[in-house]
DNA sequence: ATAAGTTTGTGAAGATTTTCACAAGCACCT
DNA sequence: AGGTGCTTGTGAAAATCTTCACAAACTTAT
């Protein structure tokens, strides 16, 4: 375990690689090859094992990788053995949404607030949290030790509650607010832009075959 | 414009700069240097001029690249000068957030129709367009001629429903089901997945520094 | 026990993407 | 007109990511 720095599409690839091995758990096989796993997840067996043996060795030769030990070991590189505290912030389409979505909790997401500005949404029951003022933000982040932020609120307000959230702990945001935000050294952000991923999808049209294909 | 192969990445740094230059133009400013650009857009001046050369070389040395021409430069590149014709599949909380979203029409995607399953929601009106039944999606592509696709239905039902509108005609997808799609080639896919990014960010709060930083 | 058939783990090669660094070009000032 | 100060465009270098290819190791069959 050399500590190597790891790329974001290894991150990504890991986080396939278990989905696709909780599909084949559930099928009840004992043990899945790199060759299988590229397939189902689109990609080359030497990729697989290359991805697998950034965090160490766990195949068998001759026979592949053991499916439980292994979606262990994913679960744990990926941090997912915890539940992680994670907050929405905005109660608009895309914040009701993500509160609704069951992959996060079954995954080890629990959502643990929903909150928005407008007085009308507080107090409501979404799923299985109610919506609260912004007020209690930064109190609620501080008490609860949240350490995940899932912003769905308008572009302009975007960067002043990053800034805040950030102050009170929160870690890692997920950004779905059409625009460029900074955090400081130490903060993860990811966002998420749908114009941006249309516009891709627009070069792609008109630009014919030039493009890389966009894999699922 | 020696036709080379542009890479995602590219094209998804050339609409971040499209974005930032409209807000240059909009406080009237006439030229912007690459370094300005960088700055905004969390990148380097080397990068930009990098990107920008692919196209041709529009920028005038001294003095910078001028606002309007480079955006009607890259609004051509991206194919943003026409209007495309989109679809939305799925009339739950995604595909409602999605048809209400102006950032879509702003940019030259229209919604031309959302369709779901559920005969309760048929016939209601969203924002521009009705709730169409799903057994009117293929006979609607070839009449409108759609060549977007926004895909906001369960994971089980995705890959028939792709499939269905390849046939019809669709030739670029945006994909909210957590699933694994495939396409025939000359059809673009991207694929938007939450809890692999909620994943992503999980990792990078395990592992500490290890990872890339994920910009916006 | 031996042989035959798989599959891993990994250095090395290849491909791609980003960064560097600098000549060439343009604007502005005097 | 000439000099000064910026900024572009771009080959070359560096860094990163993916693919290749094969020895080593394990399973299964006989």
């Amino acid at each position: 375990m050399a500590m190597k720095r790891i790329a974001e599409s290894t991150v990504r690839r890991l986080s396939i690689y278990l989905r696709h091995l909780e599909e084949l758990e559930s099928r009840g096989q004992a043990t899945a090859s790199s060759d299988e796993l590229a397939v189902q997840c689109a990609t080359t067996s030497a990729q697989v094992r290359k991805d697998l043996s950034l965090f160490g060795s766990f195949g068998k030769r001759g026979l592949g990788y053991p499916v439980p030990e292994l979606m262990a070991r994913l679960r744990e590189i990926l941090g997912l053995e915890r539940e992680w505290k994670v907050i929405i912030i905005g109660a608009g389409k895309i914040g009701s949404a993500l509160a609704n979505y069951r992959g996060f909790r079954q995954r080890g997401f629990k959502v643990v607030g929903v909150y928005d500005q407008d007085p009308t949404k507080v107090g409501q029951r979404w799923g299985d949290s109610d919506i609260h003022p912004m007020a209690r933000l930064s109190a609620d982040i501080e008490r609860e030790g949240t350490s995940i932020a899932v912003l769905a609120i308008p572009a302009e307000k975007a960067q002043g509650v990053v800034d805040e959230i950030v102050t009170a702990g929160v870690r890692a945001i997920l950004n779905f607010a059409p625009t460029q935000l900074t955090v400081p050294t130490g903060v993860s952000l990811k966002s998420v832009n749908m114009a941006l991923e249309l516009e891709g999808l627009s070069f792609a049209l008109t630009n014919g075959a030039m493009l890389d294909q966009g894999a699922a």
